[in-house]
DNA sequence: ACACTGACGTTAA
DNA sequence: GTTAACGCCAGTG
């Protein structure tokens, strides 16, 4: 059985919507939750695959590095800077590195549930609506 | 087929 | 605490 992208992208989508407010997780732990635990740099490419008003809207900001830095998009482009702002609006600490890094506390804003939880998170979803 | 890239992760030093 | 070297895998040229 092939991967469907748009389907990986899909329920990239759907576990990101899941993160609660001023908590962060990191690509590889998304990648895992969806079951394909060594595609975390595709984690990524799905986030850079969203167009930038979408409804539902979903919390791309929330998702880091596992090393718990925000990370860069390359010189010259304002993406990390976008990220850490919305975070701080939500009241996430972000400290500035030496090196212009933003690095956030996992131990305090780190989300990682599994899978099971998960699951049990989306049927809430369901019922509310 | 080959080399290189990337919003990554782990490990070693 | 840090940086460097790999490993990873779908795209791209």
């Amino acid at each position: 059985m092939s991967l469907d992208v748009a389907e990986f992208h899909a329920e990239v989508y759907t576990i990101v919507r899941l993160i609660p407010p001023c908590r962060v997780t990191s690509y590889g732990h998304i990648a895992k939750l969806a079951g394909m635990p060594n595609h975390s740099r595709h984690v990524g490419q799905a986030l850079k695959f969203l167009p930038a008003n979408t409804t539902p809207l979903i919390p791309w900001y929330r998702v880091i590095g596992a090393s718990g830095t925000i990370s860069s998009r390359g010189p010259g482009t304002d993406g990390a800077r976008r990220q850490r702002n919305a975070l701080v609006a939500e009241g996430v600490d972000v400290t500035d590195g030496r090196t212009g890094d933003f690095r956030i506390d996992l131990r305090t804003y780190g989300w990682f549930p599994t899978r099971d939880e998960v699951r049990a998170m989306q049927q809430i979803e369901a019922e509310d609506v």
